[in-house]
DNA sequence: TTTTTTGGAAACCGTATGGTTTCATTTATA
DNA sequence: TATAAATGAAACCATACGGTTTCCAAAAAA
């Protein structure tokens, strides 16, 4: 749970963290209710949202003895355009391959 | 390495996995021609394109004493439309959150 | 002012991950 | 046929991951 490269492809590699985006999209919730929302414990969700506060998909602001958590998910733009970056794969269109090649000439985005 | 739940998402997670992504998009390699692009060991990527194999991203095909990997990215889609539904988050359209409450009355994509 | 509620933090634990080196095997090539 | 090329497989390693339980502190409520 260290400060790794966190980055957002990672923090949605994992089941449950996806699931707590799904949760906190809908409405802001304290950790207690986010944490009810599944069968492991409270201190392995707070695990989970820390990772997706690392990445910036998830922000905390505490008040009181509460902590919320909200969701902020523009970072999933660029997992959505890096997906998008091989359309082409999944659009059974003739010569798909050949267009992709033609737009995607050196080593841009890995 | 084990045939633990591996799907598209954990897939994708790591950065070397997607740069030999990027790499066969453009075009079919053996192994040993995707691990020159690398600076880590041939069995070391020979790993990682088994993982992407085990979810499909990846076809082999063995002919001779060579290994063709070749990409079939069409799992990628499943990733690109389960970033497209928090959309609303990044276009800053107005009352975007009210139309996905809207758009998501119930618990359906994880 | 006790007593809950809420959550942070630490110490663990088993397993997965990402990597290595070494060796064996199969297929081409000289 | 002897040698080189391409890869699979095994053994190993350090660390990250996902989880737990326990304990402590602060804030709110009785």
């Amino acid at each position: 749970m260290n400060q790794t490269r966190r980055d957002v492809f990672q923090a949605i590699s994992d089941p449950t963290r996806r699931e707590i985006i799904h949760l906190l999209a809908r409405r802001t919730l304290n950790l207690n209710n986010v944490a009810d929302h599944f069968t492991i414990s409270r201190p392995a969700v707070a695990k989970h949202i820390r990772i997706l506060t690392e990445c910036g998909l998830v922000v905390v602001r505490t008040r009181g003895r509460e902590t919320f958590c909200e969701a902020d998910l523009k970072g999933l733009k660029q997992v959505s355009e890096w997906a998008n970056t091989y359309q082409e794969f999944w659009n059974n269109k003739l010569d798909a391959l050949e267009r992709f090649l033609d737009e995607n000439p050196s080593d841009e985005n890995l």
